[in-house]
DNA sequence: ATGGAAATGAAAATCATTTTCATTTGTGCT
DNA sequence: AGCACAAATGAAAATGATTTTCATTTCCAT
């Protein structure tokens, strides 16, 4: 479970540190790297093992990965194309930080995300 | 969409208001009422619709429901034992407003949630 | 009653994820 | 090089939650 490792991981920096296991199949895919989705699960739950990845949970359920330590952003999302646009979370580190430590939280992470319609649409 | 509505809203009070979809139904089952599991997806996702009942995802990505207290809140989760609580947001609803009107985005609405190990996990 | 809309549920379809298992690859040893 | 054995790989099947399909049943207004 060593070689495509590191092949996962180069994926996930390209990707933005953000993507799900099939996400990372269907790009490595199209990069004409050829490799098995249960490799692809494996790898991603080893670096997972190894903190070297974050797991998330989307909306539906999906488990996304992104490197963690990389400065991680958020997301401005358009409800009518689709269309996302990274944004700053200062705020929300703050905000999470001060209520974790409300509740004594520690090994703390979050999930924030904006949705809207964009100009647009 | 609606004789069943109150039936799962009963048991989910029952269940200490915190229940995935198939813990529901086999609640039901055991106590004896008749519905289908296809019914209970139905009343969960109609409940969560009208804004009665909350969603949230277990490790696994399994959906768990409760009853919400109404007004709009966010969560911190414990990772080990599941433990949620409910807290305030007010630096995100700034955050995102403000995020918002950057883009120029409209109808904007958020998500948000914090998640470490709790004090005794 | 009667017709049509909404609700229901059994069974099939979906989809992410995991498991199984046979094959391939890597490594150390002679 | 040749050999053996462990680790890694991936195709296909299994799993499990959730959704869809579709035929049937229940509600209501006429």
């Amino acid at each position: 479970m060593s070689r495509s490792n590191p092949r996962v991981l180069a994926i996930l920096e390209r990707a933005g540190g953000f993507a799900s296991a099939q996400e990372v199949y269907r790009l490595m895919q199209r990069e004409g790297e050829s490799i098995g989705l249960t490799t692809v699960y494996r790898s991603l739950q080893s670096l997972v093992n190894d903190k070297i990845v974050d797991v998330l949970r989307r909306e539906d359920g999906e488990a996304i990965y992104r490197l963690c330590g990389g400065a991680h952003h958020h997301h401005l999302v358009c409800k009518g194309c689709g269309e996302t646009i990274e944004i700053e979370g200062g705020a929300i580190e703050k905000w999470a930080k001060t209520m974790a430590q409300e509740f004594g939280f520690r090994e703390v992470g979050h999930t924030a995300e904006i949705f809207g319609l964009c100009p647009k649409c």
